[in-house]
DNA sequence: TCCGATATGCGGTCAAGCGCAACAAATTCG
DNA sequence: CGAATTTGTTGCGCTTGACCGCATATCGGA
């Protein structure tokens, strides 16, 4: 209850994050957009504009010149010098990208690794990686925090990863090892949770208030909700694991594991198998499972098809949202037969709730997970600017 | 985006809502408590309970004689007067109240109807009693509006019934018929989605603001999410239809339904059948139940188990809540081995996710809907006290 | 029974934020 | 080149809540 939201103060903090949140979101745009979206009076948000100026969050350009009848607006836009670390640590190697509040990634790199990193060494290379980065390419950078996207369990009070079976961490307190580490301050959660949010600010779900995100990856399926326009983390954080889920299985002939989990059931080393191939990227198994003439191939993806229908058609039932995104090898899956899939789900759905959904594959490519961790880290600035007094 | 938050007059707003809803939902509190837990100045809020008598929404009273040291602090209460109309249609009767912004119901009936009712005939119905009410009972009393929880799926956006199977609706503008009938401003919802809420302001999910609500009734089962300490309509307003998902069903034996959803396998009609009886209430089903020796009774509800506990692992998993709590038969099922069920749900459930939630049955009885139905009469008043201006 | 401690209410003062209105500036159109 | 249009800028007034000092009510102990 205790939001600060009914003191004066809190206006005035809650007015410059809705003018910060929104040139970090739709980019940059005029000062007169900016009254009309925000509802504020053109003083006040002159005010706010040259408040953030002076905290070093947005700058303001020349006018756009549009040809248009009027004094011409002074552009708003996030300063790209501000920037959050983005880190996704994974069985083979740990992804690192500088990701600006102006959305735009001056800086990206995979290192990767010849055994499982662990928490300690994961956080020693962060810090390297950014002393490296300071001193060369983003020397003028003033970095807010580091997000981490981690294959596993987070709880998200205090950033320790319960569990990432593939990395093999249990209990790993990540974000004090990270925070000791570099001294900023660090934001950890699920990558598929973290691909969710990406999704909904900048991809396919953007501008969509409730939406559904399930994520094939090479280990397994996860996911996040979208609910009221915001990323449903649960009480402990841990939301989203439909991989875990038991989705009815009408034909018993489609069953493979038994009492096995969706996961189990749709995945990905099976469509490798039927392939035919031992390893691959997603453009190429989709590219192998489209020319392949063997029937076993259409076959196991008309099952999967059919399993995935139903574990998408019980999350509709009971959270009728208007948007399922698709990502990983999911997408490859639902683009085999978008209208197969999109009957099969419709025959396991209420009518009313099927009416409104759309089922789209996700936008964006493999700065997904960067963009959503970065987000995380960017958070407690856009909450509050102010927090960010220069020194 | 334009919440009015940023303003003064949306600041001044926020705080009368906030104190209007505490006293709602806390009940009456002293003044001093007010301060304490909106975390507003002392003269502020005396400012603002000051404007909600004004307004006639609330009472002042003396002070508690509480054995405490100090100078006492005047009680505020809602305004008992302050009523909505509570409304549940159903095959068999109409059930009506008025409900207090106190939390109180002063008056309650059961209008048994001999056919099915009609929209118009529901919407007539509730506003003749209204009349007769307003001139005996309710004379002081002052109207906010009707909500009406209906057994079947309704468009959030106009109160539009889009299914109720079972009194035969199919798009019926239940709220226009209401409002236009009664004058006052109605608001339509499922009933277990009310119920979810009722809940969860007044009931077994008090303070939780993470929850998932199941509640088998004679005709299946419905449901209600609160996400955030919010109740989940998702983009229509239909979710929550648990009812309709299809839940793994490991063992084939099991299956009774081919291809049938989560209210054919889980059904009271299989209970009453298994209890011997053709018809009863909660109470009366439960204790011949427990009463059985026929060890079919033991089995089907062993087995009901079994399925309900993987459809709410489904949940658990997803949405990580911190409370299941279960209502009607659902409660019946639960409390005949509550430890089986948790066990069944603890394996089939992510372990972190499982750490933190609780299941339990639910608390509030007959009332839930009324209370749930006129939360959503009320909602409107609560958000923004002003609106209330009196005539 | 009285007095100090504690807790609260009340009124006045002060600073801050925002809306408003008037004016100034920059651009397009005829 | 002037009218029309749109937007930035400036100063003013209103509203609001924080802060301060004082009054008031109760309790506990001397």
């Amino acid at each position: 209850m205790n939001d600060r939201g009914g003191t004066f103060d809190g206006v005035h903090r809650r007015n410059l994050s809705k003018v910060l949140r929104l040139v970090h979101l739709e980019g940059a745009m005029s000062r007169a957009r900016l009254t009309g979206l925000t509802g504020l009076n053109r003083s006040t948000v002159a005010t706010l504009v040259a408040e953030l100026v002076e905290l070093g969050l947005t700058v303001e350009q020349p006018p756009d010149p549009t040809n248009r009848v009027g004094r011409p607006s002074p552009v708003v836009a996030a300063d790209p010098h501000v920037l959050a670390l983005a880190v996704n640590p994974e069985v083979d190697a740990i992804t690192m990208a500088a990701v600006g509040l102006d959305g735009r990634i001056p800086i990206r790199e995979r290192i990767e690794v010849d055994r499982l990193p662990s928490p300690e060494e994961t956080a020693d290379l962060v810090a390297a990686t950014r002393d490296r980065w300071m001193a060369g390419e983003l020397r003028r950078a003033r970095l807010i925090g580091v997000g981490l996207a981690v294959p596993g369990l987070v709880r998200a009070s205090d950033g320790l990863v319960r569990w990432a079976p593939h990395l093999e961490w249990t209990d790993a307190p990540l974000r004090a090892l990270v925070e000791e580490a570099t001294g900023l301050p660090a934001a950890v959660g699920n990558d598929a949770s973290f691909g969710a949010h990406a999704e909904h600010l900048f991809g396919a779900g953007r501008g969509v208030d409730d939406l559904v995100y399930l994520n094939g990856g090479a280990s397994g399926i996860g996911g996040g909700l979208v609910v009221h326009g915001r990323l449903v983390g649960g009480t402990g954080g841990y939301a989203g694991e439909f991989g875990q889920n038991r989705p009815g299985i009408a034909d018993p002939a489609d069953r493979r594991a038994d009492g096995g989990v969706l996961e189990d059931e749709v995945s990905r080393a099976r469509l490798l198998e039927v392939a035919g191939l031992a390893s691959a990227d997603e453009p190429s198994l989709a590219a192998a499972l489209a020319a392949s003439k063997a029937p076993e191939a259409a076959a196991e993806l008309a099952r999967q098809r059919r399993i995935l229908a139903t574990a998408l058609g019980n999350a509709i039932n009971v959270l009728n949202p208007s948007l399922v995104v698709l990502g990983g090898f999911l997408a490859t899956v639902a683009e085999s037969d978008p209208a197969d899939l999109e009957q099969a789900v419709g025959a396991q759905t209420v009518a009313a709730a099927f009416e409104e959904v759309s089922i789209r594959v996700a936008a964006l490519g493999e700065d997904r997970l960067m963009i959503g961790a970065a987000e995380a880290a960017l958070s407690p600035l856009l909450a509050d600017p102010l927090s960010a007094t220069r020194d």
